[in-house]
DNA sequence: CACACAATGAACCGCATGGTTCATTGCGAC
DNA sequence: GTCGCAATGAACCATGCGGTTCATTGTGTG
């Protein structure tokens, strides 16, 4: 025998460290991107497991399908935008113009995060079962909500609002506002002409925004 | 020789009639319901053909491949759906109350035309570039835009409007409000419950979205 | 009827894709 | 050190899927 190793069929095997959480991290950096762009059946494990730097092999092992990779993306994404929701401090404001920054927040907030909008899209197409499915989203937590909800009971007892404004209605027609512009810019765009996609276009897309929101609770 | 077919080793082949144009016209009607339920990259040519009359070979046959397909369906939706909104007559009301029917038209016309607003936002995930492949989808020819110009116009003459209101930035409101409540509906209402989705919720609703767009021209 | 061409059926094909197997290596516990 | 399990690499696999081939049948035209 020589002082070599025995067998040198041994095919090479280039070393490695553990860091199970970097990893994990890695790839749903890069599965959030894929999906996002491609959709759930869009998606191929094959290009996520490219553009990482681990392999398709510990995708399967760390997240079993490539749906439920797909959930905790999607999770993932909803835990990060409400904790951008956040950062918002309205309380000292007076709430005209708390309304105001709120709606022009989440205008800004939406065109910034369109990754996580094209998320909520697929989702919607999948009908939400993948969301269902989760555990972690639930009403109640989201920031946005509640921030609407005090500003509309300091507005409302200072006589500035209507009465009666719900809001949940209201976060729907502002998420519907603010939504719509990332989500359908691109057919928008094509049929009516991309006027209203430039930075000028923009601009009075979101100060008509928050006219006509602050317009529909004013008293 | 007997009198019988020479040769069994033939197999059957079931005799058929040629009609070329319902069989395009099937084929369309099934694959845009499968595109909408599925997407462009999750449907299934092969379930598209088992749901129709005729056999896989002849989707390929008339429309060359998938995307065409996809292509010609969204191209056929379109249509349609213009077709649908030319139907109705506005001239001979006062120009409030022609916005009024205009907007709730809308609203109730996009919860009616789900296969639609799906097929839009599954094109809207591919950004767009179907539509653009497409040339009879146009600006120009969107009824719904023409017909709100001419209420603006009247509007403003006698001065019930505010003046220079952007026809094609109010449609885009409109819009947005009523396309958000048929795209959203799963995810939101599984965060938020689903209190605005039921009968009432979207009775609300309506009237909401009217109040809110009318409220927005008003002097 | 004969011919040309459109329409169709049945079987087939290459390959991309989601997922698995099996053996090997890293590393903390004792 | 060595034992045990987590983490990893490389190759492999079954099959679903978009698309094609080839031969056959319908039908209008002369």
């Amino acid at each position: 025998m020589t002082s070599k190793p025995a067998s040198n069929s041994v095919k090479n095997r280039g070393s490695w460290k553990q860091n199970p959480d970097a990893v994990k991290a890695d790839i749903l950096r890069v599965a959030r991107a894929e999906f996002a762009d491609h959709g759930l059946s869009g998606a191929r494990i094959q290009e996520i497991a490219e553009k990482t730097k681990t392999s398709k092999r510990m995708i399967f092992y760390y997240f079993k399908d490539k749906e439920n990779l797909y959930r905790e993306v999607l999770e993932q994404a909803y835990r990060e935008v409400r904790q951008g929701e956040k950062a918002l401090a309205l309380d000292s404001l007076d709430p005209v113009e708390a309304l105001t920054q709120l709606v022009a927040f989440t205008f800004t907030h939406h065109r910034a995060n369109e990754d996580f909008i094209r998320l909520v899209m697929i989702e919607n197409i999948h009908r939400g079962v993948h969301l269902s499915a989760s555990e972690t989203i639930r009403a109640g937590n989201s920031p946005a909500v509640e921030q609407l909800s005090a500003i509309l009971e300091r507005g409302t007892a200072q006589k500035l609002f209507k009465p009666d404004i719900a809001a949940q209605q209201l976060h729907w027609k502002i998420s519907a506002l603010c939504f719509f512009n990332v989500s359908n810019e691109p057919t928008f765009s094509r049929v009516f002409g991309n006027d209203l996609m430039t930075e000028a276009g923009q601009a009075a897309l979101r100060q008509d925004v928050v006219d006509t929101i602050v317009g529909s609770v004013l008293a």
